[in-house]
RNA sequence: GCGGACGUGGUGGAACGGUAGACACACAAGACUUAAAAUCUUGAGGGGGCAACCCCGUGCGGGUUCAAGUCCCGCCGUCCGCACCA
């Protein structure tokens, strides 16, 4: 017997080099078994990997492992998301090359995770700023243009004044660079999209199959991509008031019901209407310019107050020519949705009320809210925008708002003006298409050239890859490429005279968009191996986090159905690369402060006390700290835990089980020393467990004992239970209770060592090799040194995972709760077949049933058999 | 404003409509030890009672049900996402 402690730091890499030897994690794209792609976000190689990342990759783990013992083909796979701006920012700040600073980042955390134990296929690894990966996007772009989901528009784009680059409208936050936080500006720019937007209706749609995605990110992408059903309305313009050129005005509304309850148009102040008729009135025209330089920005907002500039223009209204409107320009009327031009009806939207009064225009209430009372009802300040019934809106009045608009659309659909329907139904979406170009350098080059007489060229396939130059400046700000002495000249494939290259490049986000479908196959010379794409995608389970839930998430299920449209997926009709999604929660730690306002790290304090008395102390100076918020861990506020210091002092293994336990995998979880060390004390526990299980004597490899006593049966019912509630809760991805469950069959076999009975030894065998085998998956290297302790030469890893005897996952005898009047009394052991009238008759009898009934006779007697008895007096 | 999630001991959290608080952390008492660590045992939702037991208890108020943390209705609160989207 070996009183010894398991060493997990000094053990921990013999077990990952004899993985690595078998290479028993390598995934065949060929296989009788079925197949499991399982996935985590691939990181950006920041530098080091952080707690967020053990959590991440902890779970994708798991899943994996299990999943082979499952005996399924697993593919798990792991690269980097290696373009981006912080190596270029990295690169002006220590004068290095932004590929120097990524593939030493790349080396370190590679090492970092290879530290964790991961069963990743490191066979396929990849880096998104190789040649090798970033020609076949070029590939896939110039495909892209070919079918016109690529394409060059100049629009207002965001600019973020740091980054000083584009940013996509899915990358501003709150009006911010989602990287730099920087306030982003509004800028006139040309630039390369990507048609999502022709994608709108089926990425919405398609959401509905994603049963396996959480609903939270089925609604945020539902809502992003905004879909609304209204009707496109063009109003003849007074020809008196119009300027040259406008006869008439498309506006977008979802409410044509509220028609006759119009009292004004406003079109935005970039809309060409506003434009024209600003030419002659320097009022309005400086009016717009004020609406510009309102930024977008969300305090900009918040504060704007709603105002407008009366055009002088007038419109006719679509159902009663005589009937003539004012157009405004107004400052909430945004160019980029609809047409750029709303019609106002103040008592039925709450915006355009507050401008009616603001201007002293009508306002007529058209629609009867339900449940009002019809004379009593007006509208002071609130706009009544809900359902109801039609009133002061002529040959409407009475009906339902749908049936109005259903009235309206059909009649306006019939209307003339100028020849075309005056009105036709329209459905319109929020999604913009997709603004991928940057002017950055480190980031994929967007084959194009830019002739003077061909115009825009794509760089012929042969000629890729485009490659970046090595020898770029980052000794200013700005975009290196644009300003490279020799890059960015080249010659026109087309004339063959002297042409310019294109030295945007692409938003690192198309990288992130196919990754997964190049890990099926990493050196085909197409982008993507429809073979072996059509084998392992979709991805059958992705984990990630929360953040992505519009951007990568969204991007990737609109760029691989357009590179599918354009020859490059599967060859099949799969449309969704993520079958099933996980969002796991982020990694939480206290914050600390010095007496003089710096943040301390964890390691800078002392804590001392507990519960309200908790105390902090700054060690260096020997000065209280103030102990603040629990927040995800940030350089930042420096409550970071480094995992290489854990996994140096308790282990991979340790770091990974505290990850898993406790916090339900989609919630945030708390980092803290103290719950470190309960892990650390489990890992010695079951090594403990383990070693005295195997000195029993009795080997599982030998016959089954014939007979078991009481303990050695309950013992082995234990056994198969936990066994079979911990796979489905890793199925379930539930890792905390799996981790409950083998906490407490570690205690029934605790309870049962001391003990003696028949064939006892035995179970106790069997109860040690299925915990090893449970917490394979999970605490992979300590499996191995448990498994080697009991006697086998093979690899844990290698095991299939144990069949649970169907006939031990039910006991024989069961427990039930007798209740009176639904309130517990007593309970009840009876066998598990029991007939309901013994059943009866045994609770009837129960001393606690007696009491409580109190010698009243039952009205009712409710017997759900193994579950509970209820006795109605 | 719109949408979503959540609300259970000191803490993280369990709980197919069926014994609420599994499991863990923290805590307390005890054993072992010269001592500490480690380990082991025991205790614990609140209140009452020597005890057997009894009452109350899953944010608040109603409802459905033999039975509600769980389902329904109405509030309150927290968190998250979107937001001048016509």
């Amino acid at each position: 017997m070996s009183s010894e402690r398991y060493n997990a730091p000094a053990r921990e890499p013999h077990w990952q080099a004899k993985w690595d030897q078998a290479h028993i994690f390598k995934a065949e794209n060929a296989s009788e078994k079925p197949k499991c792609y399982v996935l985590e976000m691939f990181p950006y190689p920041s530098g080091r990997i952080h707690m967020g990342h053990v959590r991440n990759y902890a779970m994708g783990d798991v899943f994996a492992r299990y999943k082979r013992a499952r005996g399924f083909n697993v593919l798990h796979p792991m690269g980097w998301d290696a373009f981006g701006m912080p190596a270029e920012n990295a690169a002006i700040e220590r004068k290095t090359h932004p590929g120097t600073w990524t593939y030493a980042n790349i080396a370190t955390m590679k090492g970092q995770l290879k530290s964790m134990g991961l069963s990743l296929d490191w066979s396929r690894e990849l880096a998104t700023c190789n040649a090798d990966y970033y020609q076949h996007q070029q590939k896939l772009f110039l495909d892209l243009l070919s079918k016109g989901l690529a394409y060059r528009k100049s629009s207002k784009v965001n600019w973020d004044p740091v980054d000083h680059t584009v940013l996509a409208n899915e990358q501003v936050i709150d009006g911010r660079g989602w990287r730099s936080g920087a306030l982003v500006e509004s800028r006139e720019l040309t630039q390369w999209f990507f048609k999502i937007s022709q994608y709108s209706d089926e990425l919405l749609s398609a959401l509905g199959t994603l049963d396996k995605w959480p609903e939270k990110v089925r609604v945020m992408q539902a809502n992003w991509i905004g879909r609304s059903e209204g009707m496109a309305l063009r109003w003849a313009l007074d020809e008196a008031t119009a300027p040259a050129g406008h006869s008439e005005l498309e506006i977008y509304t979802t409410r044509p019901d509220t028609l006759f309850g119009a009292s004004f148009l406003a079109v935005a102040a970039d809309h060409p209407l506003a434009k024209a008729a600003a030419e002659k009135d320097p009022k309005l025209a400086a009016f717009c310019d004020e609406c510009r330089r309102m930024g977008t920005s969300v305090a900009d907002l918040e504060t704007a107050e709603k105002q407008g500039f009366d055009t002088g223009i007038r419109a006719m209204h679509p159902l009663d020519k005589t009937w003539l409107l004012p157009v405004y320009v107004a400052n909430f009327v945004l160019m980029d949705y609809g047409t750029g031009a709303i019609f106002a009806c103040p008592s039925g939207d709450q915006r355009d009320l507050d401008f009616a009064r603001k201007y002293g225009l009508p306002v007529v209430p058209v629609v009867l809210p339900l449940g009002a009372d019809a004379a009593a009802f007006t509208i002071t300040n609130k706009a009544a925008d809900g359902d109801g019934t039609m009133i002061n809106s002529r040959f409407l009045d009475g009906m339902t708002t749908s049936a109005a608009f259903d009235a309206v659309a059909k009649k306006l659909e019939a209307e003339r003006l100028g020849g075309k329907p005056s009105g036709t139904r329209k459905v319109n979406f929020r999604l913009r298409d997709w603004g991928i170009s940057r002017q950055r350098y480190w980031g994929c080059p967007i084959p194009i050239i830019h002739c003077k007489t061909c115009g825009i060229v794509p760089v012929p396939a042969a000629d890729l890859p485009v490659k970046l130059p090595d020898d770029a400046t980052f000794d200013k700000p700005g975009n290196p490429l644009d300003r490279h002495p020799t890059w960015k000249n080249c010659t026109c494939p087309k004339c063959k005279k002297p042409a310019r290259r294109e030295t945007d490049t692409m938003d690192t986000f198309v990288d992130s968009s196919w990754y997964y479908a190049r890990f099926t196959n990493p050196t085909s010379p197409t982008p993507i191996d429809a073979k072996a794409a059509a084998y392992w995608l979709p991805v059958d389970q992705y984990i990630g986090g929360i953040e992505h839930a519009i951007l990568h998430l969204l991007y990737s299920r609109f760029f691989f159905r357009a590179i599918s449209d354009s020859g490059h997926g599967t060859g099949s009709n799969m449309r969704e690369p993520f079958s099933a999604l996980f969002t796991q929660g982020m990694v939480t730690h206290e914050t600390y402060k010095s007496h003089d306002g710096k943040w301390l790290t964890p390691a800078e304090v002392r804590i001392e006390g507990e519960g309200a008395a908790r105390t902090a102390t700054e060690i260096a100076t020997n000065q209280p700290a103030e102990i603040g918020d629990i927040i995800k861990m940030s350089k930042n506020k420096k409550n970071v835990v480094d995992p290489d210091d854990i996994i140096a002092h308790w282990g991979a293994d340790c770091a990974r089980w505290f990850m898993l336990s406790d916090s339900p995998p989609e919630r945030d979880v708390i980092w803290t020393e103290s719950g470190v060390q309960g892990a650390g004390r489990f890992v010695q526990r079951v090594w403990r467990l383990v070693d005295e299980a195997a000195n029993n004597g009795s080997t599982f490899d030998a016959a089954m004992p014939p007979v078991f006593g009481v303990e050695a049966m309950a013992l082995r019912r234990s056994a198969h239970k936990a066994l079979d509630g911990v796979a489905r809760n890793i199925e379930g991805l539930r890792f905390n209770v799996a981790v409950a469950q083998i906490y407490e069959f570690t205690n029934e076999i605790s309870a049962a060592l001391p003990k003696s009975s028949e064939g006892l030894d035995w179970a106790l065998r069997e109860s040690a090799q299925f915990l090893v085998q449970m917490i394979a998956p999970m605490m992979p290297h300590l499996a191995e040194e448990c498994w080697s302790r009991l006697g086998y030469n093979t690899l844990a890893a290698n095991q299939a995972w144990p069949q649970a005897d169907p006939a031990l996952l039910v006991d024989d005898r069961v427990t039930i709760a007798v209740q009176v009047n639904g309130k517990r009394r007593d309970e009840l052991t009876v066998a598990l077949n029991a007939s309901k009238s013994d059943i009866e008759v045994a609770a009837m009898a129960l001393e606690g049933v007696v009491r409580a009934m109190d010698g009243r006779p039952a009205k009712k007697v409710i017997i759900v058999p193994q579950r509970i008895v209820n006795i109605v007096v």
